[in-house]
DNA sequence: ATCGGGCGCTAACCCGATTTAGCAACGAGT
DNA sequence: ACTCGTTGCTAAATCGGGTTAGCGCCCGAT
């Protein structure tokens, strides 16, 4: 059996004081209220010697905060792709001292509810609702009961909810720029969406913003995309099929690819028709998967910036939970982190590259 | 500001009845203690419309139980490679209305302590203490404050903790035997590690059972491991400096990759080197870890039950938990979950393969 | 009439903290 | 001597439930 632990009252007996005393000793209020030195330090001494430590649930239910978060995702936990988000939040919540609930829906708005339900049941004092792919998603209504950020989704209806998002334009034009930094102007095609914005799989914001910022950076350089191929999924073998698909009709010099999956069916594509990279075609794409620095060469890919998403969505849940202390309303403020180029072995200079900057 | 919740006063005073009463009915005593019908479906009824939800935190000082488990790992909540331990934890304990506090140590003992000690300051029902990779770990003294279990690792120092582990000795059979039946006999390296049982990585544990395993059901038919590279680590640039290492020197016929990282290194080394799998080499690894079915071709290789695992140990917690609640003393057993092969297409019959029975 | 006993419900205490209101002792001012 | 203000501490209420002991009532038996 586990012993009973230390209670105040056992701290306030054994110093010879009241539970009041003890207790605005070592909230560190007693100065304030005027407990002597002498009394202080009788009470933290025996503090420390019982090794007394406040029990949370009992603080919680008076004063309604659990000192802990919920992290609600559709699959996120599982997903390595995303679990650095989950680190992320797990060292923002510790540096405040609070824990993180985890939980995972599957998708199941029944399961989304019952979830939500048990948080609320055990009084966090905010949520967190994250998504494994950045895409709009249904807010569900019970989530009024605590403050609460969106984490890689935005709201499908409008709602006074933050959010947290990678910055995809920008990470768009990064990529478009990495190639034309490298001097490409011709012979560049895109892997996994586009060349029209609704050439994108279903729910995917990532894919139109990508493809917004390519086309943009693209279109500000008067380059154009030379075509383009859809994938359903963001997988290898969709990838494989998509490239093999283009390179029997044309010669790409570079390849965007929409993610590091794709990207390495790609690869395996371009080594079927007897295809160098980066000497034949430079490839740049999405996310920094681990894959993304097991393949040779290396790849070239404009990372997901997982870990500060997570702990950008602490911070912004702990404002959120001052401005609910402060009874004021939300204003549902959209909060983009940008998307680092992680430059590696996959782009080399346009072979007619002119002047080089 | 979030509206307040509905208590068991609330209820009570609805229904015109006490606070007992009330909850006497909810928690399902109601007929044990003699309340009439008719009262028992009046409450039932006001519940329902008040939509009343128990705190938990306010039970949970009562009766003791948070209704919560904690899993604290090394830094598995961001490897994919063991999200799914979580994924499975998640599941084992929703299915009892638990909840799941996630936290992370890195490796870091001080961290560990602390993270232990916010645990139980939430009163935790029990613990999970897993690792990333499966090894031995010294178990923190706190940890008997509590009951708990040990994931994917064993105890450093005898202790009464029950331990949830893959079976790495079978899975190292089975590898092998995949091998054996397509009728390898000849020229198998191991790539990762051995030949010896000290040439393993550094605390790991999962090297040495995989080993005893592979020599196991290779003695058994009479085979010798023809030789092995190990790598200080298991990633896919050691395993593929290590196979080009020995392709330097031999032929081999077949591969024993310790895992699917090294394993795709292998694969690079063999591409180098103009040689094709499984024509000319054979391979089998362990993990299952995404990349095994996106290399091409798609690696036939021994698979880390996470989510049995995780699952598992949410299992045998409860028990523990059930035998904490009894006084009785724990025993430390050591419980092993199979690891199954998927066959894929990285193995083929050995062309000096004679009679297949 | 009195007692015993089952029935149906509730008062009151408990868990372990925080917090409000206020008490006792003492010195200073009038 | 009396009021007033500090100082230093504590009693008691509170959070939202669970749990124990027992109260009032009615019926039947003595």
């Amino acid at each position: 059996m586990s012993p009973r632990r230390v209670t105040l009252a056992d701290v306030a007996k054994a110093a010879g004081v009241s539970r009041t005393t003890a207790s605005l000793v070592l909230s560190g209020r007693g100065r304030e209220l005027r407990i002597s030195q002498d009394v202080e330090q009788r009470v933290l001494k025996t503090a420390e010697e019982l090794q007394y430590r406040p029990n949370i649930v009992s603080r919680g239910l008076r004063t309604g905060s659990s000192r802990t978060i919920g992290f609600v995702s559709d699959t996120v936990a599982t997903s390595r792709l995303a679990g650095d988000m989950i680190k992320g939040a797990l060292e923002g919540a510790r540096d405040r001292g609070f824990m993180l609930f985890i939980g995972e829906t599957e998708g199941d708005a029944e399961l989304e509810r019952l979830l939500l339900q048990a948080m609320h049941d055990r009084q966090v004092d905010g949520l967190i609702l994250a998504s494994m792919f950045t895409r709009t998603i249904k807010v569900p209504k019970t989530i009024t009961a605590a403050p609460a950020v969106l984490l890689n989704a935005l709201p499908k209806q409008p709602a006074p909810l933050p959010a947290i998002l990678p910055d995809e334009v920008e990470a768009g034009r990064r990529a478009a720029r990495v190639l034309l930094d490298a001097g490409h102007r011709d012979g560049i095609y895109l892997i996994g969406a586009g060349p029209r914005l609704r050439d994108v799989p279903t729910e995917s914001l990532a894919a139109v913003e990508r493809l917004i910022g390519i086309r943009e950076a693209l279109g500000e350089a008067g380059v154009q995309v030379a075509g383009a191929r859809t994938c359903p999924d963001w997988q290898p073998d969709y990838g494989l099929e998509a490239t093999r698909d283009l390179l029997r009709t044309v010669q790409p010099r570079a390849l965007i690819c929409f993610n590091d999956r794709i990207a390495m069916g790609a690869y395996q594509a371009l080594d079927d028709f007897g295809l160098k990279v980066p000497a034949d075609v430079s490839i740049v794409s999405f996310d920094d998967h681990p894959i993304a620095s097991w393949v040779r060469p290396q790849l070239t890919t404009v990372a997901l910036p997982h870990y500060e998403l997570g702990r950008k969505a602490v911070d912004v849940l702990f404002t959120e939970i001052e401005r609910d202390r402060s009874a004021a309303g939300g204003v549902g403020e959209v909060h983009r982190v940008p998307m680092p180029v992680r430059h590696r072995e996959s782009v080399a200079p346009s072979s007619a590259a002119g002047s080089s900057g």
